[in-house]
DNA sequence: AGCACGCCGACT
DNA sequence: GTCGGCGTGCTC
């Protein structure tokens, strides 16, 4: 009998010791019965010693062989992820294997895609099939000549497979399980940024090189990706490609699918039907995928040949999980570079401060793309407009709203855009000033005019709007602030003939709504665009030459120290959306801060001069990238008690010198879902002594905390919102 | 995480 | 006298 240490889907830091006649590979996946239950483990190591009776120990119930075993690289980024981000292993492995694999229902894999030719013995004696019967012919006429996929031959006759079974049993066919040609089309040509980008990548294939590309809106980065792709797709060798979900559409694969011929992408993400997801993690696995495209959790799939990654939008915080196994995908993604010795790019019209540092320091090599592809496309102009001494109608003032209304008389298509984060519609008292909060979480609730409802953004609790005030019963109840629906209803009182669209959480949240959105646009359909951040990514609206933003200050007074960046981010790549054909664009911006360096670095387009200052006052402040930040977090029915017990946990700890803390305080949302959380800030220049404080926390939360109780306990290690 | 075991209040 | 509350502890 072979002792195997097994990783279970359960949140402890332990591995459990099973028996085997055999000793299996580790890597495994097996069956066992674990409290009684049947589940999936796989195995993670082999031991000849035991900490406990011998008597208890279980016998494997199923050695499942419908995946090879789980390779040793990929065993080593998840203890890599385990450790780094302080998660149990078993649940670790558990959040990276698809569903598919994660329970014992016998996978049924679908059939390898094959492509088929007629042979020798088929063109001779394969009857021509009467002209009559066109498809048929087509069909016999397209074997005559080129390798064919099913779908392809599907096209052509729909009863493809039926034939081609028909062919088969005659003898009559070629059969290959990869297309004869794999490819790579290029119709366009890389201007001399986008070379130089190329060749520094080109250079390194094969060995470890992270390199950030910073490249303007409009600038081409996509196809400096591609031209890196296709090399190393040409080496036989894998590419993965990570994008935020915003922007993995279906325009994208589309893109894709036509640039590189014949490889089939795995393309992975959460929206992606289990089966569907794990049959190209299997693809990915085998090394048979050779294009694996997908948002964050992409990046835990093993790949056993892998030439190159490429994280598009770097700076995008879709990248950081937010719960459970709390990843940051670019950063894992660096080190799985590392760990297969080939080149990563991370790409950014604005990067995060953090890969700034880095590409300044040297860590990174930088590429720049500091021109327009189009070069016709100029940058918009943006118009810093100071609305402190001017009265605002319904947010906005008196020049926005004629701008608007020219614009739309000469036959322009414009954008309102409204950074509502912090900032929403709420329903207020005039006489008594009464605000009407969430009764679960700290936050206001939101009004909802058309549903006549008010709506907690946090915890979903929906209510009928009041008619009275409940302090002082005046039934004045009137919005402060202005949602997208009051800025339509201005704008559509200002220019009662144009077509507004409004583009919010609320309209347009399934794929047929953007299809629906995008037909409009095409069409010429649409005068103005109302939205929120939905509106500021990735999406392309040759047509739109006029840029409003309404209350962008909120993030200037809040408490998080990445808010600045964040918000730059968000504006420069809104503003982008102005004038990407031959019209030129414009950007009027309204601001009670009009002085703040953030919108001078805005108007000149100028990150650079923007992630210099904003990096002295991290610097200053000793904030990330010059150190690391990890966040405690509990939480409790009542605010005092998670406040309590983080200060006991603090009070309990011999912490190394060079870690500081702050805290404990409420979280910025402090309460949701009925919960009040509390948390520390633990920071250190040193990764290891950061670390090493994370483990004492962890430990002592542990002893302190009984599983069953109210109170509950996470680590967010690189924690993005602080 | 689940799930059983275990000691104290209101019920046929 | 039991049914059931959720505190404590364990899972190979």
């Amino acid at each position: 009998m072979y002792w195997h240490q097994l990783a279970l889907n359960v949140p402890l830091e332990r591995l459990f010791t099973y028996s085997h006649p055999e000793p299996l590979p580790l890597g495994t996946r097996v069956l066992v019965t674990f409290r009684g239950k049947r589940c999936v483990a796989v195995v993670w190591a082999h031991t000849d010693e035991l900490d406990f009776d011998a008597n208890k120990v279980l016998p494997i119930v199923e050695v499942l062989h419908d995946t090879p075993p789980l390779s040793e690289a990929w065993r080593a980024m998840m203890a890599f992820c385990s450790r780094y981000y302080l998660y149990p292993i078993g649940a670790t492995v558990f959040t990276a294997l698809p569903q598919g694999l994660r329970n014992s229902e016998a996978l049924s894999l679908s059939e390898p895609k094959r492509w088929y030719r007629f042979n020798e013995l088929g063109k001779q004696h394969a009857p021509e099939p009467a002209a009559r019967h066109y498809k048929k012919h087509a069909l016999w006429q397209g074997l005559q000549q080129q390798l064919l996929g099913l779908a392809e031959l599907k096209q052509i006759h729909p009863q493809a497979g039926k034939i081609l079974q028909e062919y088969a049993a005659q003898q009559w066919l070629d059969i290959h399980t990869e297309p004869s040609e794999l490819g790579f089309h290029s119709d366009f040509v890389l201007n001399a940024a986008q070379q130089t980008a190329h060749a520094a990548i080109s250079a390194k294939l094969g060995e470890f090189q992270a390199f950030l590309l910073h490249g303007i809106t409009g600038s081409g980065k996509t196809e400096v990706y591609f031209a890196a792709m296709a090399e190393v797709l040409a080496r036989g060798q894998q590419v993965l490609m990570l994008l935020p979900e915003i922007n993995l559409t279906p325009q994208l694969l589309a893109r894709i699918n036509s640039r590189f011929f014949g490889h089939e992408p795995a393309v992975l993400h959460s929206q992606t039907a289990a089966g569907a997801r794990s049959h190209d993690f299997i693809r990915a696995m085998t090394g048979e995928a050779k294009l694996i495209i997908g948002t964050r959790l992409s990046v835990l799939t093993p790949m056993p040949n892998l030439g190159l990654i490429v994280v598009d939008e770097e700076h995008d915080g879709s990248f950081k999980q937010q719960n459970e196994l709390r990843y940051h995908a670019r950063d894992v993604a660096l080190w799985r570079a590392k760990q297969a010795a080939c080149p990563i790019v991370l790409g950014s019209a604005t990067p995060s401060l953090e890969s700034w540092h880095n590409a300044a320091t040297g860590r990174y090599q930088l590429l720049s793309l500091p021109e327009r592809a189009n070069a016709q496309a100029v940058l918009p102009k943006i118009h810093i407009i100071d609305v402190r001494q001017l009265p605002l109608e319904e947010g906005m003032c008196e020049p926005v709203r004629q701008a608007l209304l020219k614009n739309w008389q000469r036959g322009g298509m414009s954008l309102v855009y409204l950074n509502r984060r912090g900032f929403a519609p709420v329903l207020a008292c005039t006489a008594c000033g009464h605000t009407f909060d969430c009764p679960n979480c700290s936050a206001k609730m939101v009004w909802h005019q058309r549903q006549r409802q008010l709506r907690c953004h946090h915890c979903d609790l929906r209510e009928a709007v009041p008619v009275f005030c409940p302090e002082c019963h005046n039934s004045d109840l009137t919005p402060l602030g202005q949602g997208t629906q009051r800025v339509e209803e201005a704008l559509n009182a200002l220019m009662p003939h144009a077509n507004i669209v409004r583009v919010d959480r609320d309209t347009t949240s399934g794929k047929q709504d953007w299809q629906q959105l995008y037909e409009q646009v095409q069409a010429d359909a649409v005068d103005v665009l109302i939205g929120t951040q939905m509106l500021a990514k990735g999406h392309d609206f040759a047509r739109l030459n006029l840029v409003v933003i309404l209350n962008a200050d909120g993030a200037l007074y809040s408490s998080d120290f990445r808010a600045p960046e964040h918000l730059f981010a968000q504006l420069l790549q809104v503003s982008g959306r102005a004038g990407r054909a031959e019209q030129k664009g414009k950007v009027l911006l309204q601001t009670q801060l009009p002085d703040h360096p953030l919108f001078a670095a805005l108007q000149q387009h100028d990150y650079i001069s923007f992630a210099e200052q904003e990096l002295a006052s991290r610097q200053l402040y000793e904030f990330p990238p010059f150190s690391h930040m990890l966040a405690v977090r509990v939480d409790a029915p009542q605010m005092h008690e998670a406040q309590q017990l983080l200060q006991q946990v603090l009070d309990g700890l011999e912490l190394p010198d060079d870690v500081s803390v702050f805290g404990p305080v409420p979280m910025l949302m402090a309460r949701l879902n009925g919960r009040e959380r509390a948390q520390v800030f633990v920071q250190s220049p040193s990764r290891q002594a950061l670390h090493k404080a994370g483990r004492l926390f962890q430990a002592e939360l542990t002893a302190l905390l009984p599983h069953q109780s109210a109170w509950r306990y996470s680590l967010d290690m690189d924690v993005q919102d602080a």
